[in-house]
DNA sequence: GTAGTAAGTAAGTGATAACTAACAAAGGAG
DNA sequence: CTCCTTTGTTAGTTATCACTTACTTACTAC
């Protein structure tokens, strides 16, 4: 028997979380199949977490966290709708390489069941609009996008670009890449956007 | 004990369980509270459907066929843009009167557990994109859109469009009705559409 | 080395789910 | 009126789930 701390388990955990729900949805994650995968007993998992909803909520943490700064990271240089392209394409790259995270949001477990994480995920999700709509501004700042933009609804387009992408993604079974489709829709969003 | 011809049972049934999502979410559809809400015992669903993913199954079929219904029947007349217009406003209407349609998309019970229901759920999916796509390639044969216009990624970009507004609305608590938000979104929509 | 804490296990509990079996009665066809 | 199908009920069964209890052992600080 080889231990380790619970720093480390709780990485493995929602490491373990975001593997299972890629594969088997929210409902298919249960403490019994983390533990298998993490290779510990279901009672085991009590010591690192004190609920199931716990493990979701340090999972949705995770996940936005990476996301967020896979965001920003992307974000640097160019003119606005150079860095928009980039956040679009990171994002999707990002779903592509981690797909569980996009299913947390439609969740029903996590919007029925628990108050506190369906204010964690709003919150979470408004960083990323956020930093959408930061990009958007500072477009029109520099009068490289129209001033009349309409930025709420701007952002509002943006998000429905990525879930539109990533429901015919998961449609199509994951048989093509999630990147190379959003070019024709990147060419509308510039479109719809521009001056 | 009044009874009832099955013809009339599966109606029941299928209203239940709309009002059960739009209420409770997929997951908090039981066959315990369908009995309950349509007031016989859970053996009797059984005379009426073999298994839960039935009655699915047979909520998703009525469910997608009113949505077409609504979504041709706001079509009538007017320019193409006006068409796609309306077709915008009568979904999104017709997920606010019925707002337990929106979530089958999402469910894991759907997508993970039933191959067949998902292909079903793909099927009625692609009626309701090619009715989209229609009125977008009559705008383009009359010269109203542009020639070049991309009609898949319009086609998802609208698919987007639904989605992120539904998204925001659950989010917001149903706060704000879902119908009014649209314009903005519009007023991008045709931009990107346009010529 | 030893004591105490942190990480682990085995075995169970209670709740809830979908579904079934055996039986009862409503209601139409003759 | 009588028979038979259809619709219904009561009372289960079986499976799965999140979570608990009581006990054990690895590691660490002193």
């Amino acid at each position: 028997m080889t231990r380790k701390s619970t720093a480390e388990r709780k990485q493995e955990i929602v490491h373990a979380v975001l593997v299972l729900i890629a594969k088997l949805g929210i409902q298919g994650v249960t403490m019994g199949r983390i533990a298998d995968k993490v290779g510990i007993t279901e009672a085991a998992l009590y010591r690192h977490f004190d609920s199931k909803l716990g493990i979701i909520g340090a999972t949705i943490d995770v996940a936005f966290d990476d996301l967020l700064e896979a965001l920003e990271s992307s974000a640097r240089g160019g003119t606005a709708r150079e860095m928009l392209r980039n956040a679009l394409v990171a994002h999707l790259e990002f779903i592509e390489k981690r797909p569980g995270v996009a299913r947390i949001l439609f969740s029903d477990e996590v919007h029925f069941n628990s108050p506190a994480l369906q204010e964690k995920l709003a919150r979470r999700g408004g960083y990323i609009v956020g930093h959408i709509a930061g990009l958007l501004r500072a477009g029109i700042s520099t009068g490289e996008l129209s001033k009349d933009l309409d930025v709420k609804s701007a952002t509002a387009l943006y998000r429905g670009i990525v879930q539109a992408q990533v429901m015919l993604w998961a449609h199509a079974e994951k048989k093509i890449g999630l990147v190379e489709n959003a070019d024709g829709v990147w060419a509308l969003y510039e479109k719809a956007i521009g001056v």
